[in-house]
DNA sequence: ATCGCACACGTTATACCATCACGCAATAAT
DNA sequence: ATTATTGCGTGATGGTATAACGTGTGCGAT
């Protein structure tokens, strides 16, 4: 039983998991997980852990990303012309901290130096946070 | 006022900033706010305020780095050698998390290409968050 | 001097973020 | 049918961070 709503063809979606998706695609700014509590309320959520499971799978997924300098998430939207493939290994998110809005973008040059930093220094990367704080270009001319 | 960006140049620190700076020199791991707090707790010290106030502070005198993917707090402690002068703008850390050790290190080109893929942005970041998590060499071995 | 200001401090209360521990239900493999 | 797996729902709890208030001290300007 599944009618399937996304548009991607992606792994199918539990309810709840769906629901946060939904949340999260139709947000223009991070959410954190008790904001998508609260709009799901009337959809029959009630706790907490139930959006931090969906969370985990829809990261897991390369679905959703977390913002660790935010305790927020954004569903994966990289620049339009971006190829699917492994981009989800090392995004770079640009936080405007006026507006909110998240830039998705990848540098393989970065990825390239970190990861060649880690070689020669014998550390095993699992995973990568980069994030830039700032104002997008909307807000600096204002 | 003090414009001062001077990393190691220690401005006089109150007597919280400098308990908080302690603990935090004396850790081998990042540690949390309240953690501090518990170590402080003798000290006189009975508020997460007093402690994050201090670590503000801390911060901002490029003393002490938050590691957003943890939350918790480091002294600044670039490897040796490592020429003071402009190192605390783009600071990058490699977190065990088998060990919880921390390596700070700068990897210039890294900065270099998020400052230019900001500049073609149009986007001004005024902080820079680079984490790797894994595993460090000592613990890889194991 | 003393007023005003900036700044550090101390305390209580509260908001926000995240997980544990339990038990139940549906599904798939044997 | 039994078991293993996975998702779900709930209550309780733990960890992170700030609001709002008031106090005290140093110091420059009048």
């Amino acid at each position: 039983m599944s009618a399937d709503a996304a548009p991607h063809a992606k792994p199918d979606l539990t309810r709840n998991q769906a629901l946060v998706f939904g949340a999260l695609e139709g947000a223009e700014a991070p959410l954190s997980a008790y904001t998508i509590l609260d709009q799901l309320r009337d959809d029959g959520l009630r706790a907490p852990l139930q959006i931090y499971r969906a969370l985990d799978k829809l990261v897991a997924f390369g679905l959703v990303h977390r913002l660790e300098s935010l305790n927020a998430f954004v569903a994966c939207n990289h620049p339009a012309g971006e190829a699917d493939g492994e981009s989800h290994g090392t995004a770079a998110f640009a936080i405007c901290e006026n507006c909110d809005s998240v830039a998705e973008f990848t540098e393989q040059d970065v990825a390239e130096r970190l990861r060649s930093w880690a070689k020669t220094e014998g550390f095993e990367p699992h995973s990568t946070v980069i994030e830039l704080r700032g104002l997008c270009e909307a807000c600096r001319a204002a």
